[in-house]
DNA sequence: TTGTACGCGTTATCAT
DNA sequence: ATGATAACGCGTACAA
């Protein structure tokens, strides 16, 4: 580890080490001239004091922990840019964890991070199952915490979202507009919060548009993609099978494509898709699909806001319990047409 | 921060703090009463010991850097994945860091990281400039670094890439025994390391099959999406327009669909396309897209493993200057058939 | 088997 | 304006 510290500038100028402390931090109290030597020195060295020795001293770590179900997702890769951007600012670093979609890796990390590692925590919980009690490791502690797309009910602290039931609803709509009359719904699990908000816009959409609806078009759909694609393809081969899908996560929406690529079912004279999806290169798909996305590097960057506010400030109260909405954005192409 | 410490253990039990820390650490100098009780308050309260302290104690942080220069790419994503797969099972931390590829960032980061912060780091640089001259603040410092990807020159340590020259030989090839005669090169820089290697590739299998060679066929692109576009449509409204492209980086060939779709030149028809990426839905794209993916997870377990091994075990030597290749993949579809 | 004392590198408090 | 000292929480050498 680290060689060159505060004592040793300190001896080698003939100094006490307290002194040498206060130079470095531009202390009113040191003669201009001690202050020039010191900062030379430092700089001549390239002396950088020992976090963990400052952490230790000051009680924090100047570290965010960041928590995320999976790390291949785009939307997750930006949430996390727009917080390094702002963190990064504040002198912050991010200690990032993936917790694969699992509700019991989750509970590790989290033990791991309340012994102080981190000054606080951004969260997107895991969809196997949203009641968070897992996360009762957190309730005793004071670290702060936010939890963004995929939040918990009952955990009193600031949650980020887009406006999943509206984008549902409107997603939904959509579909009805160009004509479909028989729109199934995929989701990863009907625990998942996002899940739940974006199929109650879409069950709303159906009623206000006097559609008929079947409990079967609820496709709750697994982490194995096979296995989503297999049973996506039964799905299709029924004989009242549906001519519109929504899709709530990326993913069921890429099995729909593989799904319906071993049928002979056309995308869009056949059947309709609307997903909620980040990915950049929508428009290369065959055809382009048509998306939902939520403005991710916004989320990160407010998630980071929140943080350093109550962190870098005095006397800040604890996160407020609400949950804040941001706007996601509907494009249309080829797939909906 | 914490709350629950070492002393105050102590004072519930009436021990001292080192019969609590030694307890704690399962020393077995400690009676298996003791231990049994000191274990099961630890665990009643939740008890993490601050890593901090421990850091400053132990002069490691069990932790490591990562630098990366660009985050919304799966490449790099499924990188860290294998990296976290086996630093966690070591107890090992993840500080991750975009550069975006921007050399003065990577500077500010790795200045960051040698104060303590970090036991070791992973680096894949920037693709600004790849001698490497901006490392140099590791130099005098102990800590052990791996490069993968994108590596420099002259900085002793190991290196981690795929075959690049075979694999851009070989994606070479297959364009030439698909029919393509003139085939132009993508490159995002010509400084990169990887993009020399995939270079020296292409250039020696169109040598080695006879094709005529014009400077012009290496289009050296950049980091703006817009402009490469545009670069692009303009090499293909060229009369002498070329019949294959071979793609050093995913987002080049991404830009030539983008390109292509603004002009009537069909793939594969009039141009074919191989590129390197590690893009999960190559299959998806119109048309789909024949790809040379690299082995990210296992180069992320890779580098981890070596970093583990010179950590964990006691006198191991410095990290051998050498270069480890792994094999990429290649998969043939529609883009070249 | 357990307790006491010390130091890791930093900064804040209290002296000078 | 500068120095001495203590403390953050932990682990270990030494003492008992």
């Amino acid at each position: 580890m680290a060689e060159i510290t505060i004592k040793y500038l300190a001896e080698k100028l003939n100094l006490a080490p307290s002194t040498v402390s206060r130079a470095l931090n531009d202390s009113h109290e040191i003669s201009s001239g001690t202050k020039e030597k010191v900062m030379a020195l430092a700089k001549e060295l390239n002396f950088q004091p020992n976090p963990y020795a400052r952490s230790l001293r000051e009680q924090k770590s100047k570290t965010i922990g960041v928590i995320i179900p999976e790390r291949i997702n785009n939307f997750f890769s930006q949430v996390i840019d727009g917080m390094e951007a702002v963190t990064k600012a504040h002198g912050y670093h991010l200690l990032v964890y993936n917790s694969n979609e699992d509700i019991e890796q989750e509970k590790t990390i989290l033990s791991l991070l309340v012994g102080g590692r981190v000054d606080a925590i951004v969260m997107s919980i895991s969809g196997q199952n949203q009641k968070g009690e897992h996360l009762k490791v957190l309730k005793n502690r004071a670290i702060p915490i936010v939890f963004f797309d995929r939040i918990p009910y009952d955990f009193p602290t600031t949650k980020l979202i887009t406006n999943d039931y509206q984008a549902g609803y409107e997603g939904t709509v959509h579909l009805i507009n160009k004509g479909c009359k028989k729109i199934i719904f995929l989701v990863l699990s009907k625990e998942v919060s996002i899940g739940k908000e974006r199929m109650r816009g879409y069950l709303d959409a159906l009623k206000s548009h006097n559609l008929p609806f079947d409990e079967s078009w609820i496709v709750a759909c697994g982490h194995s993609e096979i296995e989503n694609i297999a049973h996506l393809e039964k799905v299709f081969y029924k004989i009242d099978r549906p001519d519109g899908v929504l899709a709530s996560v990326e993913k069921l929406a890429l099995a729909t494509y593989r799904a319906l690529a071993k049928t002979n079912i056309k995308m869009p004279e056949q059947v309709r898709m609307v997903s909620f999806s980040n990915m950049k290169i929508a428009d290369l798909l065959c055809p382009p699909l048509s998306t939902i996305s939520q403005p991710a590097i916004e989320i990160g960057v407010e998630c980071a806001n929140l943080l350093m506010k109550r962190l870098t400030k005095k006397g800040q109260p604890d996160l407020e319990d609400k949950i804040v909405t941001i706007p996601s954005v509907f494009t249309e192409r080829e797939s909906s047409r």
